[in-house]
DNA sequence: CCCATGACTGCAAATATATTGCATTCGCAA
DNA sequence: TTGCGAATGCAATATATTTGCAGTCATGGG
């Protein structure tokens, strides 16, 4: 009855609740976080700090969880799901992210000219955007 | 007589030789680096940690230096450079880390999509690839 | 349902990374 | 050469992440 949990118990792995709750905060959120924005998010009693990060990098290891760049002090972690492939576009003026579901990504063709031109075969890209959302664009546009 | 001091003069800035140094190295480099990398390369007397980090953090400001996040621990830092635009493929075997110069890398459909799904202006991407390369993959291929 | 066992957790300490206050020194222009 | 504001060194502090270890929990077997 619990998604996550059962996750853990198919891939072998104890199903502890502070694991389960890292992996269902980070199902329900939209946007990636990071390691305190999880701990922050988990109901009392909260496990510890050093249980997030253990859990993070056991589901980084299991294929459930992939780290996101915005390039921040530190990394955000979202879940990952099957069939979705999203990208991040974040505002340089208020910091709001936002995830994007490209119409079609297509960047097969830069990852064919890297592995003639390089020889690496690639499995996998990682795509960020920034700039001003509606908001923070609206205010520099007017004067300020 | 001094490229990097010199372009600390222009933009009204007093060129150190902490600061110079750390252009320097960055406009030399074929790939992004870490604070500590950055460090690490510079010639005696080096100077003190905060005085690299803040170099970047001016750097950052004054438009000269970009970060660059591969996910890992620390971020990286390069030299903008006029005209060029690049994008990163990391090796998940070794770590190996080589810059890509794209024939042409065509993002503005996608950055239109953004502007007319969510209203953000899009000012600038980060496009980061991971795989394998040619020595790991066939490390991995044959056998391993 | 209870037990044995390995996996997991909390806690505290260690490390790594980044930032800041302050007194001193440096770079630059007059 | 001198004066001033900007930059640096140093030490302290903040933040992020990792690790050792002893106790606890989750799961499968009986």
């Amino acid at each position: 009855m619990n998604a996550a949990a059962d996750t853990f118990r198919r891939l072998g792995r104890p199903a502890t609740r502070g694991r389960g709750e890292v992996l269902r905060i980070l199902s329900e959120s939209p946007i990636p976080l990071s390691p305190r924005e999880i701990l922050e998010r988990i109901p009392e009693p909260r496990p510890d700090a050093s249980t997030v990060y253990r859990s993070l990098s056991l589901m980084i290891s299991l294929g459930l969880v992939r780290s996101v760049a915005l390039h921040e002090r530190s990394r955000r972690y979202e879940a990952v799901t099957e069939g979705t492939h999203r990208h991040r576009v974040v505002c340089r003026g208020c910091g709001r992210i936002e995830s994007f579901q490209p119409k079609k990504c297509d960047l097969s063709r830069i990852e064919n000219d890297i592995r003639g031109a390089l020889g690496f075969d690639v499995s996998d890209h990682s795509l960020e955007f920034f700039g001003a959302c509606a908001e923070c664009g609206r205010k520099k546009g007017r004067g300020r």
